[in-house]
Order: structure tokens, then sequence, then C-alpha cells
DNA sequence: AGCACGTAATACTTTTTAAGTATGGCCGTC
DNA sequence: GACGGCCATACTTAAAAAGTATTACGTGCT
């Protein structure tokens, strides 16, 4: 299958005929009639009833023809991306980050980069730690703000740590423990864990096992979950309890409690940038977060 | 541009090499040079490095190789599901709702079908209105769960109000009429409205100048948004008033106070699917649907 | 009923394009 | 300095898409 197929059969389907497609695109009518016979045999399914009247689409057709357009589209999407990259067009700064984290330092840093920078537009994408990672290595994100519970190296890619969080512990309101203003870590041995999967936050696992170690325990963990809120959904469901750093309170549950941990465990905050990126904006904006870093700590 | 351009490009970036990649792909060197050479010609971006040495990527070719991925995903996925569909394999019921309503009607609903058809599943997918029209039209929802506030047609829809919702103005805490426990419709006329988007609540627009015509005024919109709850937020920012189902009172914001509406004025909750749509299921599942309604009326 | 017209399919030819083959030049290694 | 690995080039072959002409089938009109 190539996007030849997808053009020739959107412009048939929209048409609803062979020959007024045929117009549109150009060419000429037998050539759609074989490129879609191949299309639908390739597939092993009919998109399209064919009288020889009229054309219609199929159920699969329907669904079909929207897909393809998602295709279509996302190629054209992907073409003008790389022409714009290529072209150097005013070239934005693109940053990413956690939400639920970086309340404070997000905003003062844009505020400073932007003074300094007016002409630098930003924009902001609200992803994963895992996502985070992939979309620098691609060359999509300039720079990410990602919460780290372990320093991992990652190829081509630099860090800095710029804030540090009390972690605390996230459980379900019945829970025995939810009545005591601070949680032993020790105590929490014989109960379940809802983590954090790998694919979104590369790590935790590895973090989580670790530190639990010091408290003398391995962690029984129940779950892997995507999100920071499905973390706390699932803790409110009685599934088990969770580590977070403190920021994640705001995800109030009213099911769930959040207790500070002893002895302390702190989670950083870093942010991370392809090493190679020669952007002059990010290099500015890196010194920026970590002068600010600084002045928070 | 086609398909297998971004098939050879994806291989060559991965392997770094013409060479492997040609072997990968069961085909001669010379074809992915010259396949690779017309792309880049095409893009008019040149995508890879190339030293008689070695093959590096360029910082285009780098998000190139990432979009190019995603494109050969989604194709992949396209032809799957369409053959998926085309099998008519366990055919699941796809039912698309929108999130902050429809609180108590869709798991009641949805118990009582699975009661009467334990082997059929339940996709649920939470969409906008818009989107659902959208996906009923492609064929990618059976059902969708709309909050309409006006009848509209839609070609090749068919809709059944299931229930009625009261109209409440959502209203920045520190606006003069948040002290009141009932808000008068005229006393809204000087105040700005954030309203939403043709595309993800079509006609929402067109109901608010009516609602707010039958009370003597026309009202000012200041901004159209996509979200619910982006819409709470504006109106938390103090940006404007905004009228909305009650159940929408759920996005609780500390900064956001509901009244109630003098006039009352009604908001309907719909279901909408195809009409040649053939699917058993979803003809005993709108029954189920009306039934319940009518019993929680 | 019969004819003109529009539509899609088929048969066949031409053109375009991709694949394959052979080879040359460059670079690093031994 | 000879060898091997790698990519580019030139050229040939094979495949496939496009184009042309025609047929077959309906529909609508007279």
């Amino acid at each position: 299958m190539e996007l030849r197929h997808l053009r020739y059969f959107v412009a048939v389907a929209e048409a609803l005929s062979f020959t007024k497609a045929a117009g549109k695109l150009h060419t000429a009518q037998p050539s759609l009639t074989r490129q879609i016979k191949d299309l639908e045999e390739e597939l092993g399914v009919q998109l399209l009833n064919r009288t020889k009247q009229q054309v219609t689409l199929t159920d699969e057709g329907r669904s079909f023809l929207a897909d393809a357009k998602r295709v279509l589209a996302l190629a054209a999407v992907t073409v003008e991306s790389v022409r714009r990259l290529h072209s150097g067009e005013v070239r934005a700064l693109n940053v990413g980050y956690v939400s639920n984290l970086f309340y404070e330092l997000l905003p003062k840093t844009l505020a400073s980069f932007h003074q300094s920078f007016p002409t630098v537009s930003v924009n902001l994408f609200d992803l994963s730690c895992g996502d985070q990672f992939r979309a620098l290595e691609d060359g999509k994100l300039d720079l990410g703000f990602v919460g780290l519970h372990e320093p991992i190296a990652r190829r081509g890619l630099e860090f800095r740590t710029i804030a540090s969080y009390k972690t605390v512990a996230a459980l379900p309101k019945d829970n025995p423990l939810a009545g005591k203003t601070t949680v032993e870590l020790k105590a929490l041995a014989p109960m379940f864990f809802i983590g954090m999967s790998e694919a979104s936050y590369p790590c935790y696992r590895e973090w989580l096992t670790k530190t639990c170690d010091r408290a003398g325990f391995t962690p029984k963990v129940l779950q892997d979950v995507d999100l920071e809120r499905t973390m706390i959904h699932a803790v409110a469901a009685g599934l088990g309890v969770a580590l977070v750093p403190e920021q994640v309170k705001k995800l109030e549950h009213e099911n769930v409690v959040f207790r500070p941990l002893n002895p302390t465990v702190g989670t950083e905050g870093s942010v991370a940038w392809r090493t190679e990126n020669p952007s002059a904006a990010l290099k500015a904006y890196v010194e920026i977060v970590e002068q600010v870093g600084r002045s928070i700590r």
C-alpha cells in the first residue's frame, strides 16, 4: 500500500464517482479503477459498492475513508514540519513539562526568559517523563522538565538537577496509617504499591525498589500506571499505596490522604536537553533555569 | 512522496547504513540511494549526512525519522483496523460520551446492556460533542451520548432525547451576582460570555444567542473554548461568565460559583447514531437507554 | 420501445519508475 | 600499498502506473 492508493481512494470516495475523481486528480479513469482494485485486493476488503450507475461506500469503506484522511493529513504535516524546521523559521523553543510538577519554576523562568528574548516564542507541552525523553531524542523538544527519581544516563541527553522535592505517601483514607501525621516507611512493607510504568516514568520502579530496600523490605507492586491521576484513583479505590513527590498533593481526592515519610526521601526535579542541540535560546534558558533553581533552594 | 520513501528512510536511518538497510529490506543498495535522494529532493531538505565511511542523521533527519515512523504506524493501524472490521471480529459496541455529563445514565444502561448481551464488549470513548458526530459519521462510533443545546439535524444521524438538565450560570467568585442564590438571565446582559467552539459543540453559540434573545439581549461572547474545563478556567480567571448544564458543577473550582437561572433554561441530553447502522446490539442498547431515560425522568 | 448519454470495467499500448547489475572512488585498516 | 567495506554512478532490465480505445451496462428522455 502506498499513499497514492489512499489519495486515489479518498478522491473517489468523496466524489462517489471514478470519472469525477479522475478529473479532479488529472488522471485517467481506468487508472483509478485499477489502483483501487489493487488496494481492495491488498486489504482483502471491499471498500466500494459499484453498480453500473453509481458508487457508494461500504461500512468498511466509510471507516477506511476517515482513517485514510488521517494518514494523509499526518503525512502532509510531517512534510510541512521538516520543511519548516529546515528553513529555520523563527525556531521557537519547545519545552516539555510534567503537569502537577514544577508549579512555580516554570512560570518564573518563562517570564525571565521572555524578558531577555522577547522575540523567541515558547511552546509548552504537557508530557510524561518518558514521552519527554523520546521527544528530546527526536528533536521535537528542546528542553524537558522531568521528575527524576533516580539520575539516569540517557544516550545523548544532558541533565541538570534544579529542585528537590520531599516524597510523601499516598494512602487510602481508610488505611490504618492514614490516622498518623507521619508514616514510617517500614510500616508500608506489608502493603501493596501502585507504581509508574517504565514507559511513562523510566526508572520509577528502580527507585522505588531501592528506596524500600534501604528501609529493609521489598515492595510488592500490584500494578503500574501511566498517569499520576490514575495512580491517585487507584489509591482511592483501595488498591494500594504509592510514593509520590509532595507536589502531587494538589491532585486532591476525597478518599486519599498524603502523609510525610520517615525517614524523609527526596525526589529530584531536573531539566534535560540533547547535548548536541545548538540552539542559543536553549543555552540561555538553561542558565536562567539554573539560576532561578538556586534562588528557590 | 510515497510510503515506500518513508519505509526506506526509516530503515536507513535506523541502520545508519545503506548497505545494511538494503539487506534488511531485501533490495539492492542503489535503489535505496536513489529513493532517498528523491525523497530529500522532494522535501528540499537533507536528511542524512553521508561521508564515505558512515551515515549520520541531520537534525532535520532526526525529526523526520520520528514523524515518518508515526505515519507508518498510523498506516499500519489503518490497514489492521479495516481488516478487523471486515472480518466482523466480535464487533464490539463503540460508545462515545461527553465527560462530565451523563454520570448516572451511562453506568446504569451499561449494566443493563451487559446483562442482556454478556458477550458484546463495549468500548467507551470520552469525546466532545463535535468529535462524536464526526466519529458517528465515519462509522468509528456506534452510539454517542451528546449534550445538545439545540436539536440539530445532521446528515444520516438519528437522535433521541433521553434527559433534560437545568442550565446554570458559572460566575467568577468576585462577580457581584455571585452573592445571590439565583441569577436573573437579564442581569448577565452587560457581561462577557465564554462560549463553546463550533467544532467541539455544534450549535452552542446558536443556542446561547437564542436563549439570551428571549431574555431581551444579545450576548457579548469574548472567547470560544473547546473544553468545559477550559471554560471553567476562563471563568475563574475573570474573563467572563458562562451558561452550562448543571452537571458541570462537578468541575469544582475555588474561584467559580454556579447559580441557577431565572427563568430556568433547559439543556437536552441525547443519544445519536447513524441511521443506517445495522448493528443489532446498537438497536438493543438504544432501547435500553430510552427505557432507563424514561424511568429517571 | 429505442436511442443517447453517462458510468465503470476491460484489453491493450505507451510511458514512467523502480529494481537490479556492474563498477568506480573514497576511506580506514592491517 | 593491498584489501575490504561503503556509498555513488552509469546503465540495463523489469515492473507498474498511466493512457487510449472500447465494451457493457444502466438511466432517462423522446
